[in-house]
DNA sequence: CCTAATTCGTTAGAATACTATCTATTTCGT
DNA sequence: ACGAAATAGATAGTATTCTAACGAATTAGG
């Protein structure tokens, strides 16, 4: 098989493959916080807040790598849920900052062993090289496309 | 930093940094095909397609990695756009081949080398070592958690 | 041959995440 | 101090994907 063809083939491509595991994580997930009531949506920016309470919702969208929308639409979700309060800032009042409630707090220890055993299950196999690679790669991977949405909005402009 | 401390770190996780990298790769492909008029959702269909037209339904959702209702979903959106026809199989009527129009076929020299820079920018400052293992990680990883969302679906049954 | 189980596609309804746009507040240049 | 620009958050509307449930067609058991 050429370089051509192995490339276009879709089963084959980083990026499908990278589809694959990604939606395989949050199902795995998913499957595991929600008989706590907690979804994907809010799983991700539970565990920010876990490390650092009382963000900005704007820092808190970045910290989670989500766009500012969407962190409204989750913490509507979460404060439905009872897992946050929002409080206004008194310094800056466009500011809104975000601090967890007990009962998310709690949940904390209840979950966290949820993403270390994801996190077995799914590296299985993989040897500590391997594994440090795929991370250093992924991250690099998010790196160099994050500079192309910024410097090559159209097909054009590269090739 | 101790183990734990790493793994509790929302923004080194493998789940996190897949996911990262994932949107990425959609969003730096949606940037390249929708001047065609080809969204995201129909982009992964057509390329499944491009390598083998005609499949059922089901072997097409199995081939892209969806459900069927998503499928069902884009195939309404790919026939809108005059991209596939939906043909019944005559020998089992249950069954549905979807074939592609001229107009995709011709989008095939068009989108493909879309692929190609972006994998090309997506794994700038890799080695071919390091993106090989990042393959076969990928797939391990997918592998590895769709046996999970099979065997284990409470937090109970294991940990 | 006929009932039961399986297979294929579809529909309904929800969750997640996006872009584009809006309002309110603050900061900065003159 | 005042208008322009920037910043923070929210809203509207759309796209993608899922699970659950259903209808139609086919296959298999008795």
């Amino acid at each position: 098989m050429s370089d051509a063809e192995f490339y276009a083939d879709p089963t084959h491509s980083i990026g499908y493959l990278t589809r694959i595991a990604f939606r395989a994580f949050a199902r795995a997930l998913e499957v595991r916080t929600a008989p706590h009531g907690v979804s994907a949506g809010q799983w991700r920016f539970l565990r920010v807040l876990w490390q650092e309470d009382g963000l900005t919702q704007r820092e808190l969208s970045r910290r989670v790598g989500m766009r500012e929308p969407t962190t409204v639409i989750a913490l509507n979700s979460l404060e439905r849920s009872n897992f946050v309060v929002r409080q206004k800032s008194v310094e800056d009042r466009r500011k809104v900052h975000v601090y967890l409630t007990p009962e998310a707090k709690a949940l904390h220890a209840v979950l966290m062993p949820a993403v270390a055993q994801v996190n077995a299950v799914a590296l299985a196999g993989l040897t500590p090289d391997e594994i440090a690679i795929l991370r250093k790669a992924l991250t690099q991977v998010g790196r160099n496309l994050a500079v192309d949405a910024d410097d090559a909005p159209s097909m054009d402009s590269a090739a």
